[in-house]
DNA sequence: AACCAGGACGTGA
DNA sequence: TCACGTCATGGT
């Protein structure tokens, strides 16, 4: 099964690489505040770790651009903290994080979140074997299957490979998945058929975002795809 | 003006 | 296990 391998390459010539995850210019911690997303992240600060975590919560079923405002008011009120996102009041964090909607459950899960970070440093997640952070992850309420991953992969750089929505979409058209499979069992289909690699697993994903974004939305999915007259089944 | 977005959780069958 | 309701703002 190199079919995995070859759409990796032909998304990755198509849009080039993302970068992912983005993290926002006000949390730039380079001295100089960039002027776009930072690409590469190979030495990252422990409060874009954070505030990817944040953005893991954030976004879930939430448009990119309604969780990336609330990102960027967390950063504006100096929020992106451990200690802070314990300390301020529930409601007053609901609030700051209005525009990614469902603010009350999601003030609730960045709190739990800051609970488990204070008995499990980003530092000491980092050093752990995958398996354990992630049921660690697991354990936190707010905190599914996806969500993990994705702080596994973008935040701690575990190789393990994040499936969402469209993950499900392209790969369901393409016919190398069943629709109705679960979540573990598409994971281990793309960690079975991939090397375990945390830069290609990064950006692999991120390119699935992309492309489902171009032919994956609207009424007749995956229309005018690309991929599925070179690789579906 | 419906419909959906880089889900998770609680509930009842 | 599985289907379904709930949570909620903002863009198309």
């Amino acid at each position: 099964m190199r079919a995995l391998e070859q759409i990796f390459h032909f998304l990755f010539d198509m849009y080039g690489g993302q970068g992912w995850w983005p993290v926002t210019p006000v949390c730039g911690c380079r001295g100089e505040t960039p002027a776009e997303p930072i690409y590469g992240m190979a030495n990252i600060t422990e409060k874009q770790r954070l505030e990817i975590i944040a953005g893991a919560v954030l976004t879930q079923n939430t448009a990119w651009k309604n969780a990336e405002k609330a990102i960027i008011e967390l950063n504006r009120r100096g929020w992106i903290d451990v200690k802070k996102l314990r300390s301020v009041p529930e409601k007053e964090l609901g609030q700051a994080i209005l525009s990614s909607g469902y603010y009350n459950q999601k003030a609730k899960k960045l709190k739990a979140i800051a609970d488990f970070l204070t008995q499990h440093s980003i530092q000491n997640l980092r050093k752990m074997p995958l398996q354990e952070a992630r049921s660690l992850l697991l354990g936190v309420k707010g905190v599914g299957k996806e969500t993990a991953d994705s702080i596994l992969l973008y935040a701690l750089d575990k190789p393990i490979f994040v499936i969402d929505a469209y993950t499900r979409r392209i790969f369901s058209r393409l016919g190398l998945i069943n629709a109705k499979a679960d979540y573990d069992a598409v994971q281990k289909f793309f960690m079975d058929n991939l090397p375990h690699d945390v830069f290609m697993f990064k950006d692999y994903h991120a390119l699935i975002v992309q492309h489902a974004k171009k032919y994956y939305q609207g009424k007749s999915p995956g229309k005018e795809c690309p991929l599925v007259k070179k690789f579906a089944a």
